[in-house]
DNA sequence: GTTAGGG
DNA sequence: CCCTAAC
């Protein structure tokens, strides 16, 4: 069961902070509440900015990721791909054969003011070095290429060449493998930058995000670098929940090189995201199928975290996830025929985790309260502008401007007979899996991850003069809600999407306006939550199509976000949706319809006469009207009534087939054992028995 | 496409 | 009910 569940998204575990949206006046000094809900509502914007970019990212990002191996400033290289319009497309579908299929969704650019927001980790206590540590050593038995090392080292800032100004540095040959994976070979001073309580494990690890079992979890990493302000975004899920907290909760670092597993590295160097892939598997039925059969026992070996990361990291991925995942295709609806299958979407993102970064905004004034309270300031779109601050005298305030955050990109394959409304609702159980986790915002600072929510920006170090340049903020999940047991057990494991919960909660859903044929065309998908996370369990965010900020340009300058993979099984189990939903047609598994006496009885009367060998047969005789029954159906009802005729009648559950059809089923059965009806067309004579099933037996 | 069986 | 190997 629970392997079932768990698939890919489950985010139960996450929840966001509802926060209000903050009002957009600047002035208000808030005092903390007031402060709180402001950067809660920052982190929703940031996640509905990764939800986006999850859309987006595609394979090119990662081949261009994996490709370079080096590191360039910033994320132009997205950035100019988002350009295009025809990157820029929302949403690109396209089969998943080909591994392609990346669009990008776009967040309004969300600046933020007050360092309240920054904080997040509180209650988060470090991960631990040990954990780190399995983590590690799991990553190194992992096949990764050695270009996923590096690219996880670009990745990282943990350099111990690197000193504090730079906190990333992007060295290629410095570490080897082995070094990234060791959490603690790498630290060294710099890491205190920003914490300097904290101990840092290593950034390996968090450059590296491994997965536990791949399939069952998925760990993203991304970083994103811009040079000149950044945000990241790194999400991690973590397969196990508690697992996640205490392990986890680190990595939900943002790109600090700080501690634990995750750090990402940012810095001015900072080259690209390094995306990890995660892989989350939205397919429904196929994932259960999966987790439950013999992959299964595949799994184990990936048990450990494992990273996937950079293009190499993710072929292997796919290599194992074609092996592993087959069950990410999602059966369109309850489709009947498998030919369909080839049609049936598929969604699964597997983001490669590319996270592109974020884009900057111009700068915005300032105001705040002298403490430092933040505010939150709607920025202008579009100028790249990245995060800047103004500092000047201890109760000068920093402006902090973030435009964008770049999701990564998800894959969606969806049948040319699916509907829009299909496709609409598939993209957004994607993403609303990969929301559902619920998101908290890190501070890095050169590449240390500024833990201390207590500080104030100047004891941290953040001044507009100084540092802003490495100062970036992370999407990371939140851990503080991790896992609750929401959802039924027998939920299937992927996706599953409450239809009622998607209309009412998000109505703006819609995430396609265009047909598809011309998605490219259209300005990319926006992204955005809603506050209306309310309740905890689940958030949904909505998605909104973009307006305004595709049209001024912002779009490009969105950078990638990372989704973060669930944490914990329990997560994954669970996800966001509930289970209430009938089916529709994404639903895996067909509803239930128990036969009912009468349909018994025909089944048993068209049993006696044509056999246990011609389900088909015994279909058209007595089934022909009834589409939901097809002829496996009354094969596997048959098979059920034996079984049923055959146990004490105390054990028997549902509605009680009356006595007498249970013994034509017992003396069919025997009948036709003998008898071979399958063969041989129907030269058995049926059984004429109706009156005496007694007797037939005995025949 | 059907069957037969295991899950 | 689902999935699959066999046919």
């Amino acid at each position: 069961m629970v392997s079932k569940k768990r698939q890919d998204y489950g985010f139960s575990g996450y929840r966001i902070p509802v926060i209000p949206r903050a009002p957009r006046s600047i002035r208000r000094r808030s005092p903390r509440k007031k402060l709180v809900e402001d950067s809660a509502i920052s982190a929703f914007e940031l996640l509905a900015a990764v939800a986006g970019k999850l859309l987006q990212e595609s394979e090119s990002s990662t081949s261009s990721n994996a490709a370079e191996g080096k590191v360039q400033p910033g994320i132009c290289r997205d950035s100019n791909k988002t350009r295009l319009p025809e990157n820029d497309k929302a949403l690109k579908l396209k089969y998943f054969d080909q591994g392609s299929c990346a669009e990008s969704a776009f967040v309004p650019e969300i600046s933020i003011q007050d360092r309240n927001i920054l904080s997040n980790d509180k209650g988060i206590p470090q991960a631990e070095n040990d954990s780190v540590l399995e983590h590690t050593s799991a990553l190194a038995s992992c096949d990764l290429p050695k270009k996923v090392d590096y690219d996880m080292k670009l990745g990282m800032c943990k350099d111990k060449s690197s000193d504090g100004t730079f906190p990333c540095k992007v060295e290629e040959g410095s570490h080897d493998v082995g070094d990234i994976y060791d959490p603690k070979m790498d630290i060294g001073p710099e890491k205190q930058l920003v914490d300097e309580s904290e101990p840092i494990d290593d950034l390996t690890m968090a450059n590296t995000s491994s997965v536990k079992d791949p399939i069952k979890e998925c760990v993203n990493t991304n970083v994103l670098n811009n040079s000149e302000s950044s945000v990241q975004l790194s999400l991690y899920r973590d397969p196990m929940p508690g697992a996640l907290f205490q392990k986890h909760r680190n990595d939900v670092k943002l790109g600090i090189r700080d501690d634990d597993e995750n750090s990402f590295g940012f810095n001015k160097p900072s080259p690209k995201i390094r995306p990890f892939r995660l892989q989350p598997c939205i397919g429904y039925r196929r994932a259960r199928k999966m987790l439950t059969s013999k992959y299964r026992k595949v799994a184990p070996k990936y048990k450990d975290r494992e990273l996937f990361n950079t293009s190499d990291g993710m072929k292997s991925f796919y290599r194992y996830r074609k092996n592993i995942c087959k069950r990410e295709r999602y059966h369109w609806a309850p489709i009947k025929k498998r030919k369909l299958f080839d049609h049936s979407f598929e969604v699964a993102y597997d983001q490669e985790a590319s996270s592109e970064s974020v884009s900057n905004l111009p700068e915005k004034e300032m105001r705040g309260d002298k403490s430092g309270s933040a505010t939150i300031l709607q920025k202008e779109s579009g100028v790249s502008g990245s995060v800047k601050a103004h500092q000047k005298s201890k109760d000068s305030k920093v402006k902090f401007s973030i435009k964008s955050f770049r999701v990564p990109e998800l894959y969606i394959e969806v049948p040319e007979t699916a509907t829009v409304g299909s496709l609409k609702r598939m993209v957004m159980e994607a993403v609303t899996a990969i929301l559902g986790s619920g998101l908290q915002v890190g501070v890095v600072l050169q590449g240390k991850k500024v833990r201390d929510d207590n500080r104030t920006l100047q004891q941290a170090g953040i001044s507009q003069s100084s540092n802003l340049d490495t100062l970036g903020f992370a999407l990371e999940p939140s851990f503080t809600h991790v896992s609750r047991p929401r959802t039924p057990k027998d939920l299937p494991l992927v996706l599953q999407r409450d239809a009622d919960l998607q209309s009412s909660r998000s109505p703006a859903s819609p995430i396609f306006d265009s047909g598809i044929s011309n998605a490219s065309l259209d300005p990319p998908v926006v992204m955005k939550l809603d506050n209306d996370i309310g309740n905890d369990h689940d958030f949904i965010p909505s998605l909104k199509t973009p307006t305004d900020a595709l049209k001024d340009g912002v779009l490009p300058d969105s950078k990638a976000l990372v989704p973060v993979p669930p944490t914990d099984m329990e997560a994954l189990a669970v996800v966001p949706f509930n289970s209430k939903r009938k089916h529709n047609e994404l639903s895996q598994r067909r509803t239930r319809r128990p036969f009912s006496v009468a349909e018994v009885e025909a089944l048993v009367e068209a049993v006696e006469k044509l056999g246990t060998g011609r389900w088909r047969n015994v279909k058209m005789r007595a089934f022909e009207d009834a589409d939901h029954r097809t002829y496996v159906d009354l094969k596997d009802k048959w098979k059920t009534l034996v079984h049923t005729a055959s146990i004490a009648p105390q054990q028997r559950r549902g509605e009680p087939v009356p006595q007498d059809l249970l013994d034509r089923v017992l003396a069919a059965h025997a009948y036709w054992s003998q008898h071979q009806p399958k063969h041989g067309k129907h030269q058995v004579e049926p059984l004429q028995i109706t009156d005496s099933p007694v007797e037939m037996v005995g025949a």
